[in-house]
DNA sequence: GTGCGATGTATCGGCCCGATACATCGAAGG
DNA sequence: CCTTCGATGTATCGGGCCGATACATCGCAC
């Protein structure tokens, strides 16, 4: 999940663990909040034992014709995706296993969508709908079987939570319409 | 956050991991999946072993032999709370971190609040507000400062989130003046 | 010329998860 | 009668991710 995100960001341009953890931070706002660097680092030697980033450090490259005032000399370390890394990324983005559609996963898959096909889109887009149902469904049935047994807090703890889910099946249908029209999301749309 | 829920279920009636299992998916079903067992057991043993539960057996074998050596049947292990569990889960149920304005913190606490007096419930609601408000912030700097140079999905999840942020903080304010008023959540609606 | 907040890399203990294994039980069905 | 099957039930293992912590440098204000 974790490994997505990084080969994702990483994709669009090399980076050292700081500034790949605030760029996660503001690609994933929405739906986590910004990473450990327990986990961080940890995913990034594990990437790099398989292949699929390779490290360098940013060190001068000598002739001074061009230098940008962001980097420094110091002991930053830069990760690279290598071409290993491309295919896997892409592979990842588009094969979905039961926790694409959980919360995070989800996020992370979406938050990638355009560098994938329509087809692949629509097939997550229908998996997570399907998946919020689920839990709709679970919370419609605590609440019409056991209103009466559970208190005020929990009730309304669950009838929040109801609201979200119909909220985003809603939100989802939208997306998966504008998909099959073959459109972009944010059209029509103005505020 | 797991100690909390299950101390909470156990307040309630003793049982056994299978029941308590289901128990937490009903009464959380609104912020996290059921829980694994892989969470339970291990919980159950911290918990034994800080003396806030205790294990009794339910079942009888009623034969005079006496239990077989290996791998043998094993019985539902019931575990009920202590008069020490019972302290120590209202103190943690009062007393709230930083984890307790988190999703997963928060419900759980939100799910007990009936166990809680309205200081602390007041306490909660607004340090769960100033939480959501501060995501909601982030978001809206990323969407305002940023709208051009980032792709149409990315901008697309991040609407979403705000919508989300803002929604729940106007649910919380209704909660926190409903609080003030001395009234219970659920009044005057009907649906 | 010093303190201080942002930048930057890294590890450690611990919670929690998914996968897996094993065992019992009642009902369905040939 | 017996067998299959899903629900009930306890338990472990490897691994991902987190918060806390440590340590070093940079730029800048005072």
């Amino acid at each position: 999940m974790l490994d997505l995100a990084i080969l994702g960001l990483l994709h669009e341009s090399p980076m050292h663990g700081y500034e790949l953890r605030k760029q996660l931070g503001a690609k994933l706002g929405a739906i986590r909040a910004a990473i450990s660097y327990g986990s961080l680092y940890p995913t990034l030697r594990r990437l790099q034992a398989a292949g699929l980033i390779t490290e360098g450090a940013a060190t001068e490259p000598a002739s001074g014709a061009e230098v940008p005032a962001l980097t420094s000399r110091r002991g930053r370390v830069v990760y690279k995706i290598t071409a290993e890394g491309k295919e896997r990324f892409l592979e990842m983005l588009a094969q979905a296993g039961p926790e694409t559609y959980e919360d995070a996963g989800f996020g992370v898959h979406f938050a990638f969508f355009s560098r994938t096909d329509q087809d692949t889109r629509l097939r997550i887009l229908e998996g997570r709908r399907r998946r919020i149902e689920e839990r709709r469904e679970g919370l419609r049935d605590a609440l019409t079987r056991a209103a009466e047994r559970i208190d005020a807090y929990t009730l309304e703890l669950q009838r929040h939570g109801l609201d979200a889910c119909e909220r985003e099946v809603r939100w989802l249908e939208e997306l998966i319409a504008t998909e099959r029209s073959g459109g972009q999301p944010g059209q029509g749309r103005e505020g």
